[in-house]
DNA sequence: CTTGACGTTTACGTTAACGTCAACCAAAAA
DNA sequence: TTTTTGGTTGACGTTAACGTAAACGTCAAG
């Protein structure tokens, strides 16, 4: 009843080739386990690919996604090593939000645009939407 | 009074190499006036280079910066062109959107970890932010 | 039994977005 | 006048993130 998923599966389910799926287990990003020589894909890889492309979407390297998951990773969190997570995640929390204001502003922009050229096409029948 | 800037100018402004706007030049994606060989840069490739870097902080590459910066171009209005424009705003709109869930999602998680990565902390006289 | 469908590894190819020279010109400063 | 300082055009190098192809194993269906 462990869920579980072959390379196929999950490519798709996401929307991408199993050579990207094989890609990431190469990078470390994931680590499958076998039957024999298949990978087999279990909910911990299925959760881990989604983070994965979710930090796709935003733009995120391979690398920085691999940092960003290592910070969910807290295990006996020694003080030290607590801190320098600390300090990472407090970053790459500035970093978000700067995209998302950068985000909004784009957002707001286009909407006029798509405003403007409506009002354009009203009057000509030519609105369909 | 014409606001003007050189190459250093922009790249000292916008903490990028000259290499690199260069580049975008080559691209066409910002078309500087010339002072004999050099190149001068009006109020409009300001403006222009904010919006590609703005962009690229969104993770869009160079040919998606350069199709949504032609939506503001905008001029005469042709309307089967005006549908076309339209369409492609909205569909860069959804993305937009998409990509703020994202960035939401990934917030409240990172925030939750400093949380309890900043009560592990207490009692420990090592907060210091 | 052989033909797919699906999986594997290994390895080279590709595109984007610059970085990094080299070799040059021109004006300003020493 | 020589040397900076800042700009220019090639042209080749580099990294990331896969794509693509070759060559092979495996198991169920025809």
């Amino acid at each position: 009843m462990t869920e579980s998923y072959s390379i196929s599966d999950l490519a798709g389910e996401f929307g991408v080739t199993a050579r990207a799926i094989r890609f990431y287990e190469e990078k470390g990003l994931i680590s499958p386990s076998r039957n024999g020589q298949d990978r087999v894909y279990g909910r911990r890889d299925y959760v881990r690919l989604n983070l994965i492309l979710r930090g796709k979407r935003l733009g995120f390297s391979l690398a920085d996604i691999e940092e960003m998951m290592a910070l969910y990773n807290r295990d006996g969190e020694h003080t030290e090593q607590a801190r320098v997570t600390l300090d990472k995640s407090e970053a790459r929390l500035e970093a978000l939000k700067q995209q998302r204001r950068d985000i909004d502003e784009t957002v707001d922009e286009l909407e006029k645009i798509c405003a403007e050229i409506k009002s354009h096409l009203k009057g000509k029948g030519v609105v369909n939407a």
